[in-house]
DNA sequence: AATGAATGAGTGTTCATTCAT
DNA sequence: AATGAATGAACACTCATTCAT
């Protein structure tokens, strides 16, 4: 058999425990045993726990992007690519309860290195919610005169609310990727036109 | 010294540890040093290390919640009370990382019997938000006709959006508590009143 | 029982599974269990292997040097000096052959950190051999003349001499201290006499 | 490429990671890697690591007393057999340290069966010493009337000193094998012509 | 003649947990 | 009310050794 296949059934063992037993509660022999290889050649093909806990979260991160940019035609209009995004995100997470797990819970929790594995992917996706609210307002032919960081915190709100949902979704029987990518453009896409239109919620003055 | 106190003080020590270590990561020797008693005294007192982790996730659950009650007056306007609400919440988290870590990161990673813990907390602040969303359609006497699931999608976007903007606002330099609040006000607001108006964003049809 | 006391018992079984075993092959549940305690327990008093042998080592290496310093009066002649210190050397490895093995073989062969332990203790017993010898031509009222190095080369025969002939009379039957000591003070005192008369032996000329 | 050539790379390879690492930090990998070939090859020609070691300890102590043997001449006289000898033997352990330090340290640190095959090796130089004695006595037209074991002692002695000597000369920078065979020649010869003349040291009456 | 691929058995080390006092 | 002393059980990792080809 060879390796690569190998490497892979390994990464999917490992992805499974972990995602469902936590990083550090995952031990090597029970990841070698699911993989149905002996746990020195886990280490052979991976190293340590360490590096393929990365592999793990490397793969998935690699195969997230890569649904959710399968699922977007950039050549639509600004919601109908954050439409489509959302239900191929929510899509792959509902399929992918383990990946996900390993994503947005174990990488976050166990150790910069590993934090900084998926921040890394996250700003890939925090950057294209932005750049698709800024065209959003270029469709309207509107000026958002807004700061950068204040895009930022909305493109953050708009993803963290996203994850939020994926997670929600799950744990929800019979919520669908279709409805919450509906629930979260209703409660999303309005409030960034007005935004965009400079209905602004100003808060009450007089405080510290 | 009388039990109670030594028992904050363990708890004290505890999330400090487990904040910044992770569940996992900490030791109870090193709990215990940290706490300034013997390791038998905290288990006299706290059981096993799972209890003595449901009683963090349980104070510090309680002390957000209370934080967040006490920022919010209800006699106020749906948006004002949502908008003190923020402000609190981002405050409380922003001046107890660890705790804040506690509940949003390490109870979520470490098994079923944690997460239940900071699900229940985390209803009761959907279940307050749900109804600012409501009492909002009501004080804009409009009819939402909207189904209850779709109003609980909202109101866990709205919470989802606000933990991640939480994670965000602490780790970036120079965001206070109420431009965190403000942003989301912006993001979640307009979005709501458009909704409750029933300008409902419609997905393209003809998928499956 | 009381921590020293326990201390000791490890280091006493330590010493006799490295001294049989060799370090690398002694197991510290070996040792645990000849010691009559727990492996966590060693690690507990002794931090770890490494820490254990050097432990041995010092133990080992400061009794020795105590038991030919013991057996040595300085007020006597230089060679009445050497004869009681071989005594007790021969006699103390003949009774200590675990503890000789460590030093002699064990240490010298498990890396620079340990080698270096017993280096030092050798530097002190070849000083001392090294000023009986200086002694000796100071008794006979005659000055060697001779270059400090070539000094230090005679004592570190004598001292590897001793050390070959401490083995070989464990391993040959019926040899006491008393035989192997009168052996070397045979072989080396009438030659070091000799020497520090100046009746050197001289090199055959021509050659490179 | 004939197999007696791969089996003195292997050989090579063995001696050199064996004397630097140890015999037990010492993997059967590294050496096949240095060997330049496979692991599996290894264990076809040499069987298994003992065998290996064994064979490393043969070959190094053949080359050891061939080189002694080749420096001697036996149709000089003694005190001239012993020279070239000893600078035959510093020589050769100057130039060959790894193998040096497998014969006089690993092979004796790591169990009976190796330390047997060295002693093998030893006797034989410790035999020609002897006899080297013995003729220089008859040389010298004595009868040193004195018990075997004594003169085994003796030869023993002067073994032991020059196996510590080599030691030294290749840790001490600037000692050539001239000056270490010197050295001992001085130490030994004249005090070895005394014995042989009658002039025993006595040891002080009265003890055990 | 030679190797890529694989493993059984064992190592040092750590940690939550409990007595005996 | 509190602790010094101790351990059972587990874990990450390594290595000599062997198939199948």
């Amino acid at each position: 058999m060879p390796r690569a296949v190998r490497e892979q059934q390994m990464l999917d063992a490992a992805v499974r425990i972990i995602g469902q037993r936590g990083y550090m509660a995952a031990s090597m022999d029970e990841i070698a045993e699911l993989a149905g290889v002996s746990k020195p050649l886990v280490y052979l093909y991976l190293n340590s726990k360490e590096d393929l806990f990365t592999a793990c979260i490397r793969r998935e991160a690699a195969a997230l992007t890569e649904a959710v940019r399968t699922g977007v035609r950039r050549d639509l209009p600004a919601d109908r690519q954050l439409w489509d995004g959302l239900r191929a995100f929510f899509a792959y997470t509902a399929e992918h309860p383990d990946g996900w797990s390993v994503l947005h819970l174990q990488a976050r929790t166990h150790g910069e290195v590993f934090a900084a594995e998926v921040a890394a992917m996250r700003e890939d996706i925090v950057a294209f919610v932005t750049q698709l609210i800024a065209a959003a307002a270029r469709d309207a032919h509107r000026d958002p005169r807004m700061p950068e960081r204040e895009v930022a915190g909305l493109a953050e709100s708009l993803v963290g609310a996203a994850e939020s949902l994926a997670t929600w979704a799950n744990a929800t029987p019979g919520v669908t990727a279709r409805q919450a990518a509906a629930t979260l453009m209703n409660f999303a896409w309005a409030g960034l036109g007005n935004l965009m239109g400079g209905q602004v919620w100003t808060p009450p003055p007089g405080e510290a």
